[in-house]
DNA sequence: TTACAAGTTAGAGTCAACTGGAAGTCAAGA
DNA sequence: TCTTGACTTCCAGTTGACTCTAACTTGTAA
C-alpha cells in the first residue's frame, strides 16, 4: 500500500496532479487510511504509467479516460463475471476499441514518416559536412 | 498564390490559428498583397501539413519550431550555398537532429506497445463474446 | 505535549494554445 | 459611389492541464 507521495515518486506525477486527475475522473478514488489519507495499490502505479505513455503520444486526458475506461469491462470479465451481463454495450465497446486501434496505427504511420524525413536530413547533413565535422 | 482562407481550408487550421502561429514564430511572415493581405505559396501549405503531423504526435509548438528550423540550413545547402558557411553550427544541428530522431523512435516504440495492448484487449473481447455479437 | 512532516480540501493562479470581437481597410461588382 | 465580403490589427476571453496557497488535520518521534 502506497501514499500519494510514493506514487508521485514512482510515476513522476506530482501529488497535485494525481489529486487533479482524481478530481476530473481520469483516476478513480482510492481507498483512504483511518486518518483520511489516500492509499494506493501497486496496480494504480502501472495504471498511471500506462496513462503517462498515452499522454506522451498526444492523447488528451478525455481521450485517455475513454481509452482506459474500456478496461473496466475487461477487468470484470477477467475476474470471472459473466460477459453476457455486458452484452448490450459490448459491441459498441469493441467498435470504440477498434477506432482507437486505427487511430494509434495512423499515428504510428505518421511517426514512421517523420522518422524517415529526419533520417534523410541527417544523412544529407553528415555526407555534406563529413570533413568539416572532423576538423572541428 | 493563396489567401489565408484558402490555406485554412487546405490545412484545417483556422485563419486565427495561422495568424497566431505567425505571431509566435512557428510560421514565418508571408508576402503581402498590395492591400496588405497575406499571400501564401503552395510550399507553405505542405509546411503546415507537416507541422500538423508533428502536433498530432504530441510535440509542443516550441519543439516543432526547433524541429522545423533545422530545415533552414538544409534548404540553403540544397539551394547550392556552400555548407562550410554554416560549419560552426553544423555539428550542433546534427546533434539536435539526432536527439529528435531518438525522441521519435521512443514515441514509436510506445505506440507499438499501446497497439499491442489494444489488440490484446480486442482479441479477448471478441473471443469472449463471439456468440453474443452474432445474436445482436 | 509539542514539534514537525506529510497529508487533507477549496479555490485561485498560471501557461500554452487557441478563439473571438471590435473596429477598421481594401477590391470588385451593381 | 456604395455595398459586400474577405481581409487587417489589437487585444481580451476561453480551454485544458496543471500548480500553488491557505488553512487545517493526522501520525509519529523527541
Amino acid at each position: 500500500m502506497l501514499t500519494i507521495s510514493q506514487v508521485s515518486e514512482k510515476t513522476g506525477l506530482t501529488p497535485y496532479t494525481i489529486r487533479y486527475y482524481e478530481k476530473i475522473g481520469v483516476l478513480h478514488e482510492p481507498k483512504r487510511s483511518n486518518g483520511g489519507a489516500r492509499v494506493y495499490k501497486e496496480s494504480e502505479v502501472s495504471y498511471i504509467q500506462c496513462l503517462n505513455k498515452l499522454k506522451k503520444l498526444g492523447l488528451s486526458l478525455e481521450e485517455i479516460t475513454e481509452f482506459t475506461r474500456e478496461g473496466c469491462v475487461m477487468d470484470k470479465i477477467q475476474q470471472g463475471e459473466n460477459p453476457s451481463n455486458y452484452n448490450p454495450t459490448l459491441k459498441k465497446r469493441i467498435e470504440i476499441l477498434e477506432k482507437h486501434l486505427m487511430e494509434l496505427e495512423s499515428r504510428r504511420q505518421e511517426i514512421e514518416y517523420m522518422i524517415s524525413l529526419a533520417e534523410e536530413k541527417l544523412t544529407l547533413y553528415q555526407e555534406l559536412t563529413k570533413e568539416d565535422i572532423v576538423n572541428t
